[in-house]
DNA sequence: GCTTGACCTTCCCATAAGGGTAAGGTTTAC
DNA sequence: GTAAACCTTACCCTTATGGGAAGGTCAAGC
């Protein structure tokens, strides 16, 4: 299977595919005699779990890591749930800030008229009160 | 006041008011005689103005456009206003999606024992049932 | 007056996770 | 046999900076 139907196959570019290869997160997939890459289930089934730790937002370092874990027979449990646990409270902290940018700009927004004259709250918020 | 001085006096670093007066945020600082930036009170103002908008996580083109507003006397406050809603809505969207990561990876690791054995919800979570 | 250290300047390289595109080789279908 | 649809590598682009090199400038101390 080359590379575009494994594409199809899993969901994940070629693009994508080769970067993987090229980072080593994945082992540089079998080659053809004219050189075309050769991905096997196996490789899709790796593949798929990239996409899928991609979508619960694991950076690449991460991924390498689950990873290791997945492939380890000898993992312990706890391993893969101090991972898991310690990704959350970084989502939660992005969120936190987020969130807080969210408040405060509501918060400015709500204060504002919103009709054609030029007084503004938010552009006043921006510019001046908190440091 | 040179670039160093400028930086202490707003909190922002020397190499970010330089990247802002290169992709045209800022408008160009004079300059001594011998090449030195110089800025003056109203920059400083623009450059407290623009570390706010970056803390409600405004990027340079929206920043670009906050500014133009800010300067623009005739400006509506619903210009504005728009823009900050628009601000929240993609902020929100954002905050959904790392919720939706976190709830997920919350359940599974809820399910995980978490002990010295291997069998792990978390990795067969993201090995499998979902798409 | 000279030196030293703390500034400043521009320029180039690096980040994360790829996308876009070019130049060229291969395979497949008709 | 040829044209379309693949594949390969390689290079530049993105965001919003940080790091550091090479070299010019300024202020203080001696």
């Amino acid at each position: 299977m080359n590379i575009g139907q494994a594409a199809i196959a899993t969901g994940v570019t070629a693009k994508r595919i080769r970067y993987y290869e090229q980072i080593g997160l994945i082992e540089p997939a079998g080659r053809t005699e004219s050189g075309y890459r050769n991905f096997d289930e196996r490789d899709l089934h790796t593949l798929r779990f990239i996409k899928r730790a991609r979508r619960l937002g694991f950076s690449m370092p991460k991924i390498a890591d689950l990873l290791a874990l997945w492939r380890d027979q000898n993992r312990s449990s706890a391993e893969v749930k101090r991972l898991a646990r310690q990704h959350i409270v970084e989502l939660e902290l992005k969120i936190a800030e987020l969130q807080s940018m969210v408040d405060t700009l509501s918060h400015l927004a709500n204060k504002c008229s919103g009709d054609a004259r030029p007084d503004c709250p938010i552009i006043a918020g921006i510019e001046g009160d908190t440091p």
